[in-house]
DNA sequence: TCAATATCTCAAGAGAAGTTGAAATATGAA
DNA sequence: TTCATATTTCAACTTCTCTTGAGATATTGA
């Protein structure tokens, strides 16, 4: 993960279409889901859908994979988590305050428990 | 933090010169920098620099604080960190591959050890 | 081959983002 | 007040992003 990299990540998730595809998509877990479902589930176009997935595939934060007429799409988990590493690390240096806030369970924002 | 704050941090880092901003203030650590100096080490003009420290601030990535003449920017390093917290956990689910990337030392990203 | 299904690509338009240079504002010193 | 310093705001421009609808491509089955 390079800072390139990183702006096109941080821009793919930075946009609420995209961002719904990525919940969506991690709902799916590794398997993934088909296109049709993906776009039918945020309320997106097909081609509305295919512009902003092909924003994210090209981010590398899915993947695609064909399976007879469907197109099965999947979040590619240890790109986000390199994401976020490269965020955390190289650009905030490994502050322990943001490192806090991830490490274990949101423990600095205050979003939940155990 | 909401999924629009969200969107606008992840849009405020999604930008080389916006990212330069942030990585130089991390260094300047929580006393900040003025305004001039952090403009002069990215290579932007004041107009330029004042744009994007703005978009910075808006988002609530930076705090500033105006010392006599000079304005001093700061990283709000828990914003920041809130930030990462929720992509991780309300957009990946705090699924544990994405977490083991940032839990430890970047542990996925396969950047550095301790 | 033909039709149906699932998805992508293209072109056009609206709107947002980024850059530039000039002018405005705020502060402090002579 | 006048000047110098530090920073922001504004207007004009270019470029990028997003949306829409129409048409193209790929796959399967009759």
């Amino acid at each position: 993960m390079n800072e390139s990299q990183a702006i096109l990540g941080l821009a793919a998730l930075a946009q609420e279409t995209r961002l719904a595809i990525v919940r969506f998509l991690v709902k799916a877990g590794r398997k993934g889901a088909p296109a049709g479902m993906v776009a039918d589930a945020v309320g997106a176009s097909s081609s509305r859908f295919s512009f902003h997935i092909g924003h994210l595939e090209r981010a590398g934060l899915v993947k695609a994979e064909r399976r007879s007429r469907q197109i099965l799409y999947s979040v590619d988990f240890a790109h986000i988590g390199a994401l976020l590493a490269f965020v955390m690390e190289d650009c905030c240096g490994g502050d322990p305050q943001v490192r806090a806030c991830c490490g274990t369970k949101s423990a600095a924002s205050g979003l939940d428990g155990e």
